[in-house]
DNA sequence: CGTTAGACTTGGAACAATGTTC
DNA sequence: GAACATTGTTCCAAGTCTAACG
């Protein structure tokens, strides 16, 4: 292995911009069927899509990015307005090629009959079982006083556990007809539940005041507990975001003063820039650092305290089942924190009290005790619903809501029931393109647009985008897309540009269908700027269409289809089975971040990301010059090796002289320093304890010893290698391998992290990805569950489980 | 029909817990 | 063992989509 190659992908793949990988890998994902039903009439359009499908998929096979744009440019200066003289001979094979692969996929065996497949089930619990003796045999070698002990502990854990593992609902096992929201024809009217109890939600304490003054023109102020917890919530996010968006300023300034007129014993606070809510905020800084200075006992004591409280409230019993409850908090006060543009962004979020809230629970249950002096607003059994409670918020009027955890059965049937929609989706994809293929030259512009946004949907894994308010922010989707979201360059280059869900900024470059260009162009000239693009579309329409086309087919299936065949698709493409276990993860997060670009989730890059990558980089190096060193010694030993091992003869790269130096320098003056500080620490502690301090002259005797060391360094950079008397070659050879494991390891770390940077796996690991590839994937290369799923997402996706190993999306 | 209400999923950021390193 | 980085969890805002409404 050479190391100057393995460097190169590192740097390469901060210049490729996650625009132009999305692109490509979804075109690639999505193949366009070339079989159109009146080939005559659709010769041209056709012809030229599958060219572009070639095209783009050539692409993502790794073509760098500058290669990619000659490629762009090319073809620009080739395109001319007749569409005819582009030569496709080999190009409707790959096409045909990429749609075998996908329909050999298609070893769809009926889903009602997959269910029953439990072979698997029973290995669960027994490999629970196996894996806690192993922990109670590694307990016999401790102590003997803790060993009775321990041993108690573990068992008492392991009977936890299987009580746990009995407790557990396995609705997945059942007869398939038995289950609610099985039912083809939606929700409407299934009924959930005949029993449900709760001990209703929790309230947030009452706001104690803490007397900090806030100042008004300079001179600190009174305000009533009312108004102080006002300035409170605002002085908390003074040094945030929030906190200086003059929106917010505004909004908040607004609402703080009606509740400082309530009440004539607060002062007229005219003027927000008069406001200094410093103090508060310092005294917010103060007990911060005081909570993070309690000892464990007293952190672990509030633990309990807290605990004891949530107690009663996380449970519900569903038809006598124990359920676990998400969110049962009561949403406490505080300064609305609308994202973007959010016109009502730092507007009060006010205190929601019993009366303000509707509980749902069977006609039987008991109705759960609340706050002294209250009551519950409403008591409802509604036994189509999921939700355990619900109330209002004050700022946009809309519904909060308690359900069960995402563990929950009915969570995870209406998850399984998502995948198996989009796995349905598997069947009809290539009918659907089709159809909106030939659709998007259709007379009626309502036809029209809506095939041009289903493409869109389906290429891209837009969201639907439904109308929004003028009191929310401005954020689009598909069918909402305006002129100015999207500029066209001929002869099919896409720009998009727009602010999606959460105003996180969509921009992706695009080829697309030379209809679907023409298309484009069509309705922005009929709208014109600040227009939507789509102005006979809407949401509703389209999904109505979809639904057509195959039951239960909504806009965002395709993004969940999408997905989750992506993220297959690139789990067998870049597994292989005799990787290291560092090398499958590092595939695993590969085909999760292709997932992940794909629905644009993105996150904000750490402030310290350029940094962090430096300090990782120069541990690469020093893994590499410890290497060199051994390398050296061992051919000092024996020169032969050099033969035998060539590989071992090879130079390291990047490692060169005035990094060494530096390296070097940097070691011997930390080195200085530790030995300085361990010398004063080492003395307090004896002056402490009331013995002799160490002479200065110790301190000498030790920083010689590092001179001594530098001296060794500066031979060594100068060619003269010492080996110590009891070293041999196997030992080296040892040792090197060991450092060589390393070296892989942090590489892939640096890898990783890099590609990583901007953007956020989580949200289509857990909402997007079918699980079952997952667990599919996990048991095919041995990879255990832990090393991709965190304890929740285990539980959430319990019900993938029982799969059988070779299953696929 | 278009509009709104309601219920449920999806999403990033903040926060907490845990792991790593000096 | 404290400081820092990483990972996992919680929070709650912001979407989707269907049903009900007028």
């Amino acid at each position: 292995m050479s190391d100057s190659e393995d460097d190169i992908p590192l740097s390469q793949i901060n210049n490729g911009p996650i625009i132009s990988k999305a692109s490509t890998l979804i075109l690639n994902a999505a193949p366009i069927d070339d079989s159109t039903p009146d080939p005559s009439e659709a010769r041209t359009s056709v012809t030229i899509s599958a060219s572009q499908d070639k095209e783009s998929s050539e692409d993502s096979d790794d073509i760098p990015l500058t290669q990619r744009k000659q490629q762009l440019e090319t073809e620009k200066t080739l395109a001319s307005d007749s569409d005819d003289d582009i030569p496709l001979a080999d190009k409707r094979a790959a096409t045909k090629q990429i749609m075998k692969q996908e329909s050999s996929d298609d070893d769809d065996i009926p889903l009602a009959k997959k269910r029953k497949v439990q072979a698997k089930a029973k290995e669960v619990p027994v490999s629970k079982v196996a894996s806690s003796p192993k922990r109670a045999a590694s307990t016999v070698s401790t102590p003997a006083p803790s060993k009775k002990a321990k041993k108690d502990e573990v068992s008492k854990k392991k009977l936890k556990k299987e009580e746990e593992e009995r407790e557990i609902y396995r609705w997945w096992e059942e007869q398939t007809s038995q289950r609610a929201g099985d039912n083809e024809d939606g929700g409407d009217g299934v009924i959930r539940w005949t029993e449900l109890s709760h001990y209703g939600v929790l309230f947030p304490p009452e706001y104690v005041p803490h007397g900090i003054q806030m100042k008004y023109d300079g001179k600190p102020v009174t305000l009533t507990p009312e108004a102080e917890e006002v300035a409170s919530f605002f002085a908390a996010l003074l040094e945030s975001d929030h906190g200086k968006n003059p929106t917010f300023q505004k909004n908040f300034f607004s609402d703080f003063r009606e509740v400082l007129a309530k009440n004539p014993k607060n002062p007229r606070l005219e003027r927000f820039d008069k406001c200094d809510f410093t103090p508060i905020w310092h005294q917010f800084q103060l007990d911060k650092e005081r909570k993070k200075q309690l000892t464990k006992e007293e952190k672990l004591k509030l633990k309990e305290e807290r605990q004891k409280i949530e107690e009663p409230f996380l449970f519900a019993t569903v038809d006598g089942r124990k359920e676990q409850i998400g969110n049962f908090r009561i949403e406490p006060p505080g300064l609305f924190r609308g994202r973007g543009d959010h016109p009502k962004t730092g507007r009060l979020k006010r205190r929601v009290y019993p009366e303000q809230v509707t509980l749902n629970l069977g006609k039987e249950s008991p109705i759960p005790p609340t706050l002294p002096g209250h009551k519950w607003g409403k008591i409802v059994h509604d036994q189509q619903a999921t939700w355990l409670a619900t109330w209002k918020e004050n700022i946009n009027d809309t519904s909060k809501y308690v359900f069960l955890a995402p563990n929950s059965s009915w969570k995870g049937q209406s998850d399984m029931k998502k995948f198996d929609k989009a796995r349905e989706l598997k069947n009809y994809v290539d009918k659907i393109r089709a159809s909106y293929t030939a659709d998007l030259k259709d007379k009626l512009s309502e036809v029209r647009q809506r095939a041009t946004a289903m493409y869109l949907i389906d290429r891209l894994a837009l969201r639907a985008g439904n109308e929004k308010g003028d009191e929310e922010a401005d954020t689009v989707g598909c069918c909402s897309l305006r002129y100015e979201h999207v500029t066209l360059e001929p002869p099919n280059t896409v720009h998009f540009d727009f602010l999606g869900k959460d105003s996180i900024r969509y921009e992706n470059t695009v080829q697309v269908d030379h209809q679907v260009f023409k298309n484009l162009k069509l309705f922005q000239n009929q709208v014109g700027e600040g227009h939507a693009i789509f102005d006979r579309l809407t949401t509703t329409g389209l999904n109505k269409h979809l639904n057509s086309c195959m039951p239960g087919l909504s806009a965002k299936v395709f993004r969940t289809y999408n997905a989750s065949f992506t993220c297959q698709q690139q789990l067998d493409r870049l597994t292989n089975a005799d990787d290291t276990l560092p090398d499958k993860i590092l595939s695993f997060n590969r085909a999760n971040r292709e997932v992940a670009v794909l629905c644009n989730h993105q996150r904000a890059a750490s402030k310290s990301h350029a940094q962090q990558m430096v300090k990782i980089e120069d541990k690469i190096r020093t893994i590499k010059y410890q290497r060199m060193k051994l390398r050296k010694q061992l051919f000092s030993l024996d020169a032969s090796i050099k033969k035998k091992r060539p590989d071992l003869a090879e130079d390291e790269s990047d490692l060169d002289d005035d990094w060494i130096m530096q390296h070097d320098i940097d070691t011997i003056a930390k080195e200085r320093e530790k030995v300085q500080t361990k010398f004063h620490k080492q003395n307090e502690k004896r002056k402490a304890d009331g013995e002799p301090l160490q002479p200065d002259s110790e301190l000498k005797d030790r920083l010689a010893k590092v001179e001594d060391l530098k001296v060794q360094l500066d031979k060594e950079r100068g060619g003269d290698i010492s080996v110590a008397a009891n070293m041999t070659v196997h030992k080296l050879l040892d040792r090197i391998a060991r450092l060589d494991d390393r070296l892989n390891a942090t590489k892939i770390q640096a890898t990783d992290k890099e590609e990583n940077k901007e953007i956020s796996l989580g949200t289509s690991k857990m909402n997007y990805i079918d699980p079952r590839i997952i667990v599919a994937w996990c048991r095919s290369y041995d990879v255990p569950m832990e090393k991709v799923y965190s304890k929740t997402l285990v539980q959430k996706f319990r019900w993938a489980q029982d799969i059988p190993d070779d299953w696929k999306f």
